[in-house]
DNA sequence: CTGAAAGCGCTAACAA
DNA sequence: TTGTTAGCGCTTTCAG
């Protein structure tokens, strides 16, 4: 009965290359004062031993560990999950080593959690929001660099990343402009998220800078679904306002608006223009006919917060709320078509 | 400039405490053969220096890290995602901790993303699937313990988890049965998933045990889409049939079945009872009537799997492929209603 | 250019 | 009951 081989250290490398561990250590990680002869020898009998060095016997020889932790509010949040995405892959190619943690919407659960990281020392924080709205710093509560996804801190000393909502709203107007509506009503999501409020206020101020105004005199405020959308379509087609474009605070409002304009026989583009928002391609590409829609680009955000997370642990920290940049997906729901408003009918 | 105050070490607790590394490890550790007295005194000085261990000169001293790995095919998965909230729940309660990587459904980045695990040393792998077809094995080019989740291994020597398709088959045909419903069609999902084979044949089988056939003679196999919810609801109309009962593959299909019946006007759960399969809230909650549906419980196999894998990691290692339990939501999708069936109209 | 030796923080024999 | 000592696997002076 053979004993289970053991994984190769150093020391096995070292004797098969026939030298010290000390230069074997030096050769495969690159210093210099090396025989380039010798190196060679060392990282053929490491290839052919299969040797990976024991990370835990190197983190502790460094500062610096290799691990990070994200500390998710909420890991069902859809918001959430491309944002991971994207941190994942940006550091899964590297060697530094993700660990998540959900804290369930729960104060209690997130403290324990926070201190669990520390613990594994864990090189920096993500901390991971499911909405827009700050929250609460724990940049002191924690001996290691922190970087805010989503959900910036309340506190602007603090590095954070959320999306520029303003900026999507003014690519929403714009662009309904630019195919020739003139009478746009928005339809929002909840006003107690800053993320509606942003964007709401941006459609007003786009709005004017074209010389328009709603054509319901203010922004609908409602909440994210597509109940309130089919609502909101069915006040909008009651009040008799000749309304040619609709932007929506989201997709799935956006999906409901469709749905009860094509139900009430109007035409979506021809009659009126509809432009979500999330482009959640369940309801954006599903939706007849399919949306244009403001994509917010969260894996993206996922890669930048991972970058500014490694620069700030390797001692360039940045501050600041970083608002990063939409994109507007357009789709058939604004396609340009014929139009009555060219031809003005009854 | 004071120098930056460095995390207290286990000799600074000996220090504190007046004691030796040696008592203060075993005193932290709970082992025995130390005075009552010293140990608290022990636990009192680590408690003030805010000790905690490190875990990386720890995990050198022990064959296991306290970490495993997660592997998944597709993070961007609806199924995915509650599985590893239950993998996580487990893990994340204890000393454990979790190491995500999402493969992306490539075989490349999967073989890359297993190197890099176990040269960090894991202690075990879970192999998280997007779908219910077998999957090639990976257990042997791994030297830790393997458990696959919702998508099993093609080894019968390797420990699955999935789920009991044909019990929810078998949920969902009772259920309508039990409704008074006896004229009951099949919508399924692609059959090139197992999945929508299993409940397929399940269906079949327990109607047979009722006595009963399905009412188009057949399982009517699409894709998982509400779409083809709605043409598969067309053509049952079309045909003539006097179905009462429709199970569904899937709650997307259910939607559109749904939606179809009504703009047809026929009502369900009065004239028709529909049962989706998923409980994906957002559409099984949101339908008009919500719908009565499967829920695979998937947090559930999340945590089997976790304790599973935990069992393996000990030493007892299980094998074959389990399948878990599933559990029928009723919602008003097959209420109980004076129906027509009891007074047989035209 | 190479290797002996010390040490990272902790645990575990073994003495005392 | 306690402390001394020797590692775990690796990196890094510092002699040679």
């Amino acid at each position: 009965m053979t004993k289970a081989s053991k994984r190769p250290v150093l020391n096995d490398v070292a004797a098969a290359a026939g030298v010290s561990v000390a230069t074997a250590s030096k050769a495969l990680n690159g210093r210099q004062h090396v025989n380039e002869a010798t190196r060679l020898r060392v990282l053929q009998a490491a290839e052919e031993l299969n040797f990976t060095p024991n990370p835990f016997a190197q983190a502790l020889n460094f500062p610096v560990t290799g691990t990070i932790g994200v500390l998710t509010a909420d890991l069902s949040s859809r918001f959430v999950l491309p944002i991971l995405m994207g941190v994942e892959e940006a550091f899964g190619a590297g060697s530094t080593s993700v660990i998540i943690s959900d804290a369930r919407n729960d104060r209690v659960r997130e403290q324990f959690i926070l201190q669990t990281l520390i613990a594994k020392r864990v090189d920096g924080i993500i901390v991971l929001g499911a909405d827009a709205n700050p929250r609460q710093s724990i940049t002191q509560d924690v001996p290691v660099p922190v970087v805010y996804a989503y959900t910036p801190s309340d506190l602007e000393t603090d590095c954070s990343y959320t999306t520029d909502n303003a900026m999507g709203a003014r690519l929403a107007i714009d662009h309904l402009v630019s195919r020739g509506r003139r009478n746009i009503a928005m339809l929002n999501g909840e006003p107690r998220y800053d993320a509606a409020i942003e964007r709401g206020n941006a459609a007003m101020e786009t709005l004017k800078k074209h010389g328009l105004e709603l054509a319901t005199g203010e922004v609908l405020y409602g909440d994210w679904s597509e109940r309130w959308g089919r609502q909101g379509a069915q006040a909008l087609i009651n009040s008799g306002l000749p309304v040619d474009g609709i932007f929506c605070g989201s997709d799935q409002i956006a999906r409901g608006v469709v749905d009860e304009l094509r139900a009430n026989g109007i035409s979506v583009p021809h009659d009126v223009g509809v432009v979500g928002f999330d482009n959640w391609e369940l309801f954006s590409t599903t939706s007849q006919p399919p949306l244009t829609t403001v994509d917010m680009n969260l894996e993206d955000m996922g890669r930048a917060v991972a970058e500014e997370l490694q620069d700030a642990i390797s001692g360039k920290p940045r501050q600041g709320l970083h608002r990063l940049p939409v994109q507007l997906i357009p789709r058939e729901s604004t396609a340009s078509v014929a139009r009555r408003s060219s031809h003005p009918a009854a």
